[in-house]
DNA sequence: GCTTGCCATGTC
DNA sequence: ACATGGCAAGCT
């Protein structure tokens, strides 16, 4: 008889405590699913802990309770490893988390404890064949055959014809040998030689296999060669046995460095949001088993289940795609650290624009700095920055492009060369009211303006996914004139139609990237100059390399500017920088910034592409107004769809967490309200804390944890370290 | 007196 | 998260 300690699916922090069931039998694991009675229902659970028992009435620790039995056990193998369990527990304590949102977050969308019971994938094999016995007389056809399969070893049966192998496996020739199969189809991709690294790059190579257990930050400017590194790291990683976890901020904007992945290496699995469930079980339980050597994924590919890890590589490590903004919260980078410890690896950080709080640490000495100064390919683009409260920029002819711009669109297009135009807002007017009662149309949900889509005739929120047709009608004065207000991508990419046009047109955003294969179609149609003109939202910034773009235009480089976040400018300054990066391929690149703020720091740094200035002057700013790096910061937010009890609720908490943190380092900053006051119908009050021991909260946050437990109708969620702050 | 809804409580 | 039991408002 076993005592068996089970998780139970709900992620919900008034059960996130193991419950103890009866097993009797051997067929259970510490990892494994089960599916169990609780609470009059049938829930699937994970097994946490298992021990032999004599009897039942014998154990102390049940005290007299009642004990269920399991019904039923799910899985033959754990679904995950001891290191993730432990990683688990880990991560639940840094971001308060109910430990089995963690297993959920962590596990493929088929592997989730939830869905086990319904549909989980089934294992698809498929037969290969093999030389048995070779004393066995065959004619002429069947030798052929024979001396095929025997030379390859093990060879797929279907590739012969099924007559001869039928009469080879009767007469026992060969045997027939299940394998599971890999859905997922590989390209054959022709394999290439490595490139010779600039001493620069071997200086950094170097450095790194020197102490490859440590954490790096690799800062280099667009076209520095960072990806050569990572390839030739990797090689030498597994040269020395180990494995190599590769994270990207996105794959579908990554795939021509994964590519060059592929021409070096063969054992690679790729993990990406579009494969089905089928294919993701595959990759999950090929690298679970110790088959795959290189993993390459976004933020949740920080959990792939490979052993023997030497290196953790985080590209454009800046990027704000490594934090997960809904519960659990988790960071890439703070997962990474944790791993790191257990396979006492190393973690590469790659950035030309590095987040301060790793810029800051490399410079304390927690991280080591390496840099790439010279680019190997290309040059530093001219910048102009185009005010466009210039009353000479712009004219009738258009609001959206000033004359320096049409000017000099007009010219990269007659010299055949290709342009890149960033307006990070998409759909075509951020704003929609009516003309004659200015009845401006909102989301019912978050009670903000909705977008025009004239593409597809809705108004869409941006912030919930709330949609409604476009109207013919005011519902408030029935009048039938609309103004659009503001400019989005969809309309600039009509108003370049307009103003040039002979040229041919790409956009790119979320909206026409959500469909299947699309993003990379659009970049590779660009790379090859099938198109003169690429406009887009920040998707276009990322590290594409394409070679005859010579200019580069940021329309509203403002945007994003005036969000009510410390992280603002550093955000702009990362995706200018970026952008204006993409005109130096050749040597007479230019960018043109258009800006309402043309005196701005974060455009200034970014038109010189000095990092280096930009860090100092910003790192200036938050020290005076003690932000990170100079702090922690966690965010408290609570949540209702009542409002009275909100407020009442938020009261409540101020007086806690002022109490709490009376005689300790914390800044409690609130209760304020929120940049989108309501979401989703809910009301929202945040709280933000300062600190700069993590010890000093959690103690706190578990009590106030405590508090939720039995509030109805106000959630709580608790984001440490978040990236978004309004 | 009996149905209906809202909340507090417990789940091995 | 969900089921349940208690109790109070609403109706015959």
């Amino acid at each position: 008889m076993k005592l068996v300690e089970v998780l139970i699916e709900y992620p919900s922090m008034q059960i996130d405590r193991p419950f103890s069931y009866a097993y009797d039998g051997d067929d259970i694991q510490i990892g494994v699913r089960v599916l169990v009675p609780f609470n009059k229902q049938e829930v699937v659970g994970y097994v946490l802990a298992i021990k032999d028992i004599i009897s039942l009435e014998n154990e102390s620790v049940l005290q007299g309770r009642e004990i269920k039995s399991i019904t039923k056990v799910l899985d033959e193998e754990p679904i995950l490893n001891e290191e993730l369990m432990k990683l688990a527990s880990e991560l639940k304590e840094y971001y308060f988390a109910p430990l089995i949102s963690i297993y959920q977050t962590m596990l493929p969308p088929s592997l989730k404890p939830k869905s086990s019971s319904l549909s989980k994938p089934k294992i698809a094999y498929e037969t290969y064949v093999k030389v048995k016995d070779e004393n066995i007389l065959l004619t002429k056809k069947q030798e052929e055959v024979f001396l095929k399969i025997k030379e390859s070893k093990e060879s797929l049966k279907n590739l012969y014809s099924a007559n001869i192998i039928k009469t080879l496996l009767d007469k026992g020739a060969i045997v027939e040998v299940k394998k599971e199969k890999r859905r997922l189809k590989t390209e054959n991709i022709e394999k290439k030689e490595e490139n010779t690294l600039s001493d620069e790059q071997q200086d950094v190579l170097t450095k790194i296999l020197e102490n490859p257990r440590d954490i790096y930050l690799l800062e280099g400017v667009t076209g520095s060669g960072k990806t050569e590194v990572y390839l030739q790291l990797t090689k030498k990683m597994i040269e020395m046995g180990k494995k190599v976890l590769i994270l990207v901020p996105e794959i579908s904007l990554s795939y021509q460095m994964i590519h060059q992945f592929e021409e070096r290496f063969s054992s690679i699995a790729i993990l990406h949001s579009s494969l089905t469930p089928g294919e993701k079980y595959d990759e999950y339980r090929l690298i679970a088993r110790g088959e795959i050597d290189i993993v390459i994924g976004a933020r949740s590919a920080i959990f792939a289940p490979l052993d023997n890890i030497g290196m953790i590589i985080i590209d454009e490590e800046h990027s704000e795609t490594y934090k997960q903004e809904s519960p659990p919260y988790y960071h890439a980078l703070t997962v990474a650290k944790m791993r790191m410890k257990y396979h006492s690896c190393g973690i590469l950080l790659g950035s030309a624009t590095p987040s301060l709080e790793s810029r800051s640490r490399a410079y304390k000495g927690v991280y080591h700095l390496l840099t790439l100064n010279n680019r190997i390919t290309g040059h530093l683009p001219t910048c102009q920055i185009v005010s466009l409260s210039d009353y000479k920029e712009i004219d009738k002819e258009s609001i959206l492009f000033s004359k320096t711009a049409r000017k000099a669109i007009q010219e990269t297009l007659d010299k055949h060369e290709q342009v890149m135009i960033l307006l990070n807002r998409r759909g075509f007017a951020p704003s929609f009211s009516c003309r004659k009662c200015g009845h401006i149309f909102r989301c019912k949900e978050c009670h903000l303006p909705l977008t025009l889509h004239k593409d597809v005739h809705r108004l869409k929120c941006h912030h919930c996914g709330y949609e409604e047709d476009e109207p013919d009608i005011c519902p408030s004065c029935s009048s039938t004139y609309f103004r659009i207000n503001g400019y989005g991508s969809e309309r600039a990419e009509e108003e370049v139609k307009k103003l040039f046009p002979s040229a041919k047109i790409l956009r790119l955003d979320s909206d026409v990237s959500s469909k299947k294969g699309q993003t990379k179609s659009i970049l590779k149609q660009f790379k090859n100059q099938e198109a003169d003109i690429l406009l887009g939202t920040q998707m276009i910034a990322k590290g594409h390399d394409f070679k005859n773009v010579t200019l580069a235009i940021v329309l509203l480089a403002d945007i994003g500017l005036n969000l009510p976040s410390f992280r603002a400018a550093e955000r702009t300054f990362s995706l200018l920088t970026q952008t204006i990066g993409r005109a130096g391929r050749s040597k007479n690149g230019l960018a043109i910034l258009q800006t309402y703020n043309p005196t701005h720091y974060a455009l200034k740094y970014a038109s010189k592409q000095d990092y280096e200035g930009f860090y100092n002057y910003e790192m200036k700013i938050r020290k005076m107004n003690m932000y990170p790096p100079f702090c922690y910061c966690t965010i408290l937010t609570l949540s209702s769809a009542n409002e009275e009890l909100l407020d009442e609720m938020t009261l409540k908490i101020k007086a806690f967490l002022n109490a709490s943190f009376e005689d300790k380092a914390v800044e409690v900053i609130g209760p304020s309200e929120y940049y989108i006051r309501i979401l989703n119908r809910h009301y929202r009050k945040k709280f933000l804390l300062k600190y700069k021991s993590f010890e000093d909260i959690k103690d706190v946050l578990l009590k106030l944890q405590d508090i939720f437990k039995s509030q109805r109708g106000v959630q709580c969620f608790i984001n440490v370290d978040p990236y978004e702050d309004y």
